[in-house]
DNA sequence: CTATTCCGTCAACCACGTTGACTATCGTAC
DNA sequence: GTACGATAGTCAACGTGGTTGACGGAATAG
């Protein structure tokens, strides 16, 4: 079991080794670019925020987690000055959540890190390689895996 | 930022969600196989474990968690049946974890369960794309990002 | 106007991790 | 032989990221 003639557990821990080695890199780098507090999660958050603006129910559905879960993350991010709640005026039940300025610093950070990671691969091992692990992961993926799919936001 | 002209955040998803994505079948098949309270980190801990056992603290230092943590861990898996905790005769400080039989059938079924996962892959993409991926990512994976590297189970 | 649905929140709980402190034991140096 | 430092396991307190259930207030459908 799991031996070099029966592959076993190779391609799941490569791809979970090759999404933390990404993940560290690149709070390592957040980390020195001034966002220390930045936790993996909190990307994906800030991402299902978007520049509009949510509610906490609605990030819940778009991350797969309860409202609850969805409402402690963002009284952290909020504590750490990433989101803001505002009262929405069209509707006394609702608080909007938004990105602070510091939020979206941190955001765009990413992102141009992320691009960087990615060239890194690229001059490693190649354009052609890196788009062909994309194409097939992309094809292996079901698409309700990632809830997540902001439009614009992930390039899909 | 993270438009389709700036790949931004599409691999790491990929392969996050490509991780996800095996996971979530292994665990929907072994629950069905008769193991439906085994979680996606209580895999890597059984192949830490091994089969010549072994105590928390070493434990901690393969899983690179502090031995508390380890400790905690095997004793939900305790409680789960899948390990036991024996005295060692030579030296009354440690206790020995072994696992049990229903540990060991967890385990193979893991195996064999990722085996056909990676036989679904290879049916899709191809068994040189699958083998690529592999290669691919172990280039870019530092070696230190998985300190469970038991020989002989990774194939590797 | 009323019944229902929706939003945010509170409370309790669980899984998994951390640090710090503590006991018991082992190995060694004296 | 004994005293001492290192090691193994455990306990307590805490943080983070989840869950479910319950509840009050606000919007909405009838």
């Amino acid at each position: 079991m799991a031996t070099p003639d029966r592959p076993g557990f190779a391609l799941p821990l490569l791809l979970l080794a090759g999404f933390r080695t990404l993940v560290d890199d690149l709070h390592a780098e957040l980390a020195r670019q001034g966002h220390p507090e930045l936790r993996p999660a909190h990307g994906f958050v800030l991402q299902a925020v978007g520049p509009a603006g949510t509610t906490a129910s609605d990030l819940g559905q778009r991350l797969g987690v309860s409202k609850q879960a969805a409402g402690k993350t963002v009284d952290r991010l909020v504590a750490l000055g990433y989101l803001e709640r505002v009262d929405d005026p069209a509707d006394a039940r609702r608080k909007l959540v938004r990105m602070t300025e510091k939020g979206r610093d941190g955001l765009r950070r990413s992102a141009a890190v992320f691009d960087q990671l990615r060239d890194r691969w690229t001059a490693t091992l190649g354009a052609d390689r890196v788009a062909a692990i994309e194409d097939d992961l992309r094809r292996m993926v079901p698409a309700d895996v990632f809830r997540l799919d902001v439009p614009g936001w992930f390039g899909g």
